[in-house]
DNA sequence: ACTTTTATGATAGTATTACTATTATTAACA
DNA sequence: TGTTAATAATAGTAATACTATCATAAAAGT
């Protein structure tokens, strides 16, 4: 992949846009390093502050509070990942390969590190994801934020794997269900695995990310095979 | 079902057994109602203490923290499912038909306002269940508290349900990852319906739940039946 | 009946969190 | 060179997440 991308995020949960300045960019680079080292609860700007020798007010000045700032980096992800599963498949015709690829590309996201942008670690945004983004949504908050944009990217890419799967089967009545299942499953598998093992068969090995692609290809294929749909009409 | 049971857990998030006390009881009764209005992030020991009349100090006397009587109302919950699935199967003999009986339950449990125990109200907490339960294990305690018991209800209702599962299929190879990732649908799909409908095509309706089980059905059982096994052998 | 234990209430206090406000300093820019 | 903008430094506030102490009342044990 290339270096040097730029990812957009069509909302405004900053005060601030961060990747402008060098305190922003330092602000997202700790900030993710801190939230996977202490958890998200512990996580505070104060905290933030110390680490990056600046403080608290000026943290403030980018984000209104650690939530938005969690929207943010949650946002940055998804939408990154909607930009490597469009360039990883955009030359594949076969819509079922293009789906495996693209299955592959939103399971693996954490484990090729080939940073696109210098000042975020996504193989530790990654583990942020995994263990904190569902709280970006389970909020009192959600239908307030839901309005200000803050889900577009999750449901940009939401959209375009459930597109590649109507491209399988047209007939397949639930993609949107199903993809959002799937996306799901993707990061809680390998969590299970690794801190609640009893729940998947899933092992917490180097090949973790590997069977739970084999368990959720297997999973999406035969739900989208098993509704009969006549190409030929 | 029978009015009047008891659902043991088995282990201990609290410091007093809430069910023995009137305090208690009124702890858990009107927690229950404050989470599901104010949600987790703004609940406080002091506004519930309020609420019920009594003080912080007295709350803190049952449960160390919010955390750990968030904790333990999920416990209950999925106890209070599995119990559920155990009564309302145990006389279905076909395997296929005892499995979507048992969907049925795990998908429509905070649906009948049927209450099995008098001071908890399961159609709120259900709903604090689906909006607040990931953050039980999304924290940095997870392997911690994993070993002090505190996930061992939501384990044994997985392992159920797989068994389930291994009943129709002996040769599927992923039971208990399907499991967890149907649970964890069952939940998020209505939810989705309600906040973000664009990551589902459940609609947000009194059929929701309905339509729900619909997807889960088709999903468990072409997963199930689409990986050849010889009953006959 | 009397003592001991236990549960609750009342009150106070502390460190931390989640901010907001003010002012000074420095860098950038016109 | 003067103006604007960004940050640092500092202070302050209300709420949160507790802990501690003591009094009282009810329940249990002997």
């Amino acid at each position: 992949m290339a270096t040097s991308i730029h990812i957009n995020l069509s909302h405004k949960s900053y005060l601030r846009e961060p990747e402008s300045t060098e305190l922003g960019r330092k602000i997202i680079t700790e900030s993710i390093k801190l939230i996977d080292a202490l958890g998200f609860e512990q996580f505070t700007f104060k905290k933030l502050a110390a680490e990056i020798g600046s403080t608290e007010a000026s943290v403030y000045r980018y984000f209104e509070n650690k939530h938005k700032l969690l929207v943010y980096l949650v946002s940055w992800y998804w939408a990154w990942v909607d930009y490597n599963v469009t360039f990883q498949t955009h030359n594949i015709q076969d819509p079922r390969q293009r789906l495996c690829r693209a299955l592959e590309v939103l399971t693996k996201a954490g484990q090729d590190d080939d940073p696109a942008v210098a000042y975020i670690d996504e193989r530790i945004l990654y583990r942020i994801v995994v263990a904190e983004s569902s709280k970006v949504y389970h909020t009192k908050e959600v239908d307030a934020e839901n309005k200000e944009g803050y889900f577009l990217e999750i449901k940009r890419l939401c959209r375009h794997l459930a597109q590649l799967v109507l491209d399988i089967n047209p007939a397949y009545p639930y993609p949107h269900a199903l993809i959002s299942t799937i996306m799901d499953a993707a990061h809680q598998q390998p969590y299970f695995a690794k801190h609640l093992p009893s729940l998947t068969e899933i092992k917490d090995t180097q090949r973790a990310k590997e069977e739970t692609l084999e368990f959720l290809k297997h999973l999406l294929f035969s739900a989208v095979d098993s509704v009969e749909y006549n190409s030929k009409q």
